[in-house]
Formats: C-alpha cells, sequence, structure tokens
RNA sequence: GUGGACGUAGCUCAGUUGGUUAGAGCGCCGGGUUGUGGCCCCGGAGGUCGGGGGUUCGAGUCCCCUCGUUCACCCCA
C-alpha cells in the first residue's frame, strides 16, 4: 500500500483483460479507417515544442499550461504531443506527401499528454485515435470525416449519443462576427459571471460554454455565427449537411459549438455520450483550413477528427456489453507422474508449432494444481501426459467446459486438437 | 490551478463512547491418501491501519500537516 513507486498521477497500467479490450477496439477501428481509405501514419511522441505554440495557439489552456515541455541535453526545446493533428500536418509537410496526390488521408492511435486535474474521462496520457483528410477542400469529405466515428459507434453497438455540428466561418467571416460578438457582451457583461467577463476579454466564443443559468439568459440574444457566415462558408456548411444527410448521419446544429483548439475553421463537430459524467465528448474534430500555412507549409486546407479511447470505453461499458471476447487459451499441458519436464516441453512446442496456443506449467505444481490453473486459464482443452499415456504412446485429452476426456494416439494428436477446437466437441 | 468526498490485507469492506495479540468475504498457497479443475470442508501466507507530527496512561479510532485516490469546476478526447 504504501508503495514507493507508482504509476505518475493521471497515468495508469492496462492489464488483462482490459488491455486485450483495447487491442480489438483499435481492432475495428483500423478496419473502418482502412476501409475508408486511410493509411496509418505514426509520428514521433516528441515534437519541438514550437510546432504545438504555432499550430493550436499561444493562447490556448493546452499550450499555455497543460504541455509537458522539458530542455533535453542539447537545449532544444521539446514537448510530449498532446494532440495530433499538428504532428500529422508537419510530417505531410515534411514528407512531401502532397506529391503522392490529393487528398492524403491518413489516420493515427496513439498516446497523447495533457497536465490536467485527473478525473472521470481525464486523463494525462490517454490514447486517442484520429484520422486527417488533408488537401480537400470537398464538403463530401467533413461528412466521410465525421460519419467514420459514427460507423464505429455503431459497429459497436453504442446509441445513446448526439452528434452536434457547427460552422465556425472563415478568415472572411469570423473576424467580423467575433467583433460583433464582443460588442454585444460589452453591453451585458453586468449580467455576466466573472468567469464569463473574463472570457468576453480572452476568448469570446467561450462564454457560449457557461452552465450558469443568468449567463445562458443573457447570452439567448447573443448574435450567432451561423447568422453571420459569408456565402462561401454558409454554402460550404449546408454541403457537408447534406452529405451528412446521405450518409444516414443523424445530427444536429449547435451554432454555440466551439471548439478549444485555434485553427478550427468552417466545419466543427462533437459525438456527446450520455452516462459518461462530465467528459463527455467521446469523438470530436473539424476542418483546420489555415494549419497548414500556419506551419510555414502553402495554403493546404485539411478536416480532421480525434477520438478519446478511453472515454470510448467507458461509453461500451455503460452501454452495451462489450462485443468481444477474448481469445481463450486452446491448449494446457499437464505433467502426470511418470512425465518429466522433457516430454512435457516437446508437446508443448509441437502443439504451438502447429499454430495452436498453448501452456503448461512453470511452478513445478502437482497434477491437482496444474488441473487448477488450466481451469483459471479457462483453457479449452487440457492435455494430460503421464506414465499410462507414454506407455501407450498416447495423450489425454480433457474437454474443460463438459468435463469429458479421451485418449488420442500422439502421432494423431495435433490433428485431433484441431479437430476439437474447430468443432469445439469431443467425439467427432 | 480551485472546491468536495475518501484513504484498514491483492480486491470489496467491518472495526462498538479511543482500551490488551486489527477482523470478514473473495482471491492466493497447501491439504482432504492411489494420476484430474470448477462445488464443499480444513489449514496457511499476507496489514509499519497512506505518511509525519500532536493530544492521551493508551489512537485504526480525536487534532494538525502532508501525500495519494476520486468527483466536480476550469478545459477538453
Amino acid at each position: 500500500m504504501a508503495l514507493k513507486y507508482k504509476a505518475p498521477r493521471g497515468t495508469s497500467d492496462l492489464v488483462f483483460p482490459e488491455s486485450t479490450r483495447i487491442s480489438s477496439l483499435l481492432e475495428v477501428a483500423a478496419r473502418i479507417l482502412t476501409l475508408n481509405g486511410y493509411q496509418l501514419i505514426s509520428t514521433p511522441i516528441l515534437e519541438s515544442t514550437e510546432l504545438f505554440r504555432r499550430g493550436i495557439g499561444e493562447e490556448t489552456d493546452i499550450v499555455t499550461k497543460e504541455m509537458y515541455t522539458f530542455e533535453d541535453q542539447g537545449g532544444e526545446s521539446l514537448t510530449l504531443r498532446p494532440e495530433g493533428t499538428a504532428p500529422v500536418v508537419r510530417a505531410y509537410l515534411e514528407g512531401g506527401l502532397q506529391s503522392r496526390g490529393l487528398p492524403q488521408k491518413l489516420y493515427y492511435m496513439g498516446p497523447m499528454f495533457r497536465r490536467e486535474r485527473p478525473q472521470a474521462g481525464r486523463y494525462r496520457q490517454f490514447l486517442q485515435i484520429g484520422a486527417e483528410a488533408i488537401g480537400s477542400r470537398d464538403p463530401f469529405i467533413d461528412a466521410e470525416i465525421i460519419s467514420i466515428s459514427n460507423n464505429l459507434f455503431k459497429k459497436l453497438g453504442l446509441s445513446h449519443y448526439e452528434l452536434l455540428v457547427n460552422s465556425v466561418g472563415c478568415a472572411e467571416c469570423r473576424p467580423g462576427y467575433v467583433r460583433m460578438l464582443s460588442g454585444f457582451l460589452e453591453g451585458i457583461s453586468q449580467q455576466l459571471c466573472g468567469e464569463c467577463r473574463r472570457r468576453s476579454r480572452e476568448n469570446p466564443l467561450r462564454v457560449f460554454d457557461c452552465k450558469n443559468e443568468s449567463c445562458r439568459e443573457a447570452l439567448a440574444r447573443a448574435p450567432v455565427i451561423g447568422e453571420q457566415l459569408c456565402p462561401a462558408c454558409r454554402e460550404h456548411f449546408n454541403g457537408a449537411l447534406r452529405h451528412l444527410e446521405r450518409l444516414g448521419v443523424a445530427y444536429t446544429i449547435d451554432d454555440r459549438l466551439v471548439r478549444g483548439l485555434d485553427y478550427y475553421t468552417n466545419t466543427t463537430f462533437e459525438f456527446q455520450f450520455e452516462g459518461l459524467g462530465s467528459q463527455n465528448t467521446v469523438s470530436a474534430g473539424g476542418r483546420y483550413d489555415y494549419l497548414t500555412e500556419q506551419l510555414g507549409g502553402p495554403e493546404t486546407p485539411g478536416v480532421g477528427f480525434s477520438l478519446g479511447v478511453e472515454r470510448l470505453v467507458m461509453a461500451v461499458e455503460a452501454q452495451a456489453a462489450f462485443p468481444f471476447s477474448p481469445e481463450r487459451l486452446d491448449v494446457f499441458v499437464v505433467a502426470a507422474p511418470g512425465a518429466d519436464r522433457g516430454r512435457v516441453l516437446d508437446i508443448l512446442t509441437a502443439v504451438r508449432a502447429a499454430g495452436v496456443s498453448a501452456d503448461a506449467d512453470f511452478m513445478e505444481r502437482g497434477l491437482k494444481a496444474q488441473m487448477k490453473q488450466a481451469a483459471r486459464l479457462e483453457a479449452r482443452l487440457v492435455l494430460i501426459i503421464g506414465k499410462d499415456e507414454l506407455e501407450q504412446g498416447e495423450v489425454t485429452l480433457r474437454d474443460l467446459d463438459r468435463s469429458k476426456q479421451w485418449r488420442v494416439p500422439l502421432s494423431g494428436m495435433v490433428a485431433e486438437l484441431r479437430r476439437f477446437l474447430e468443432d469445439g466437441c469431443f467425439n467427432g
């Protein structure tokens, strides 16, 4: 209990069976992504600090107080990645991926790091699955990006969630809107909570996140971005919505939906779930048409999403029985009196070589304890070898689920194992 | 960064108005005579009661500090 070493705050160890659940979730996600033409990209967990400062925005919470930043021995400032989009765009530029043709459709899975106070659904190291489509401005690809999360949720049997979408405009229309909103906020500042007054100055769009009743009332008549979009943005947004409808993805327009990262333009979206506590966004993202330039590249549009795997797991646990069962051990080899360890090793090796998973006792336990171990591991079969079997050139197989056992000649052992594991019964 | 709740065996928890060697269930290890798991019975290992300080003849029980966990705010995946 008073252990000296513990996992750092906000991090955790993933052990069986959670570890296998996560890996099958990742597999399902990868399949869907691949099905949609996205290819895996893996970028370093470490990037130059400047990449995030420029990419995410100097004034964002992430950059100002949540990054794990340090100087390495050479005096270079590095940061544990707090998100995946900026690194992927950096890799796109650095690797000259545009020469492979556009759009580049890339996905990633891996840990992200943010130094926040942990709570339900929020960790300092967390897993994200994300995808980026770089090079296309077509609203169809916005819809595709959004539908991928939706497909994954459906595949996992999830239903109690809501997709919120909005458009935050572009360099043409957003500044005008922000000025209008600021003006409005000044007028009603008396009615706002201290927190909202601070936000009015620093990041006006965020006032819409306030849960305070009186603030919400005061904001009821606030100008809304949807009404201030320039014609191009309006058309783009409508296009994305039409495509979503065609894809059968249900959405709700939330004209107060604002995302925290500076790079978003046009389409933004969030999938919110019931029953997850206060961190209920499982997947979110949007378009970022200026990010590439921001990072020193040519003007290139892009759109993407990122999905919190731990939150996804919470959603699955809250709503559905987990749709995947872990793979069982096929065979546990038990040494009965008369069989030495060499024999066990020979059989183990032969069975494994045949592609059948197998394990055995490594604690020098007695027969009974070995049986117990086999049961604990939920092996489908126990293979017993002892004096009798050796004398007759056979092995005993025992079906733990049905408590039935039978003998087969050593020469036909592998074939019988395969037959049993396929048919699931002892008598073919 | 702010606030609330909680910290007793690997896990879930008991622990009476502060009183002698700190308990249960589950789990783990072993046994219940010949080579067989799950049920049952018996036995065993395992705790500086998160840590430090204080009050007291005496503290798991009271007080202070500290660390940690957790939930919420903030923010976000």
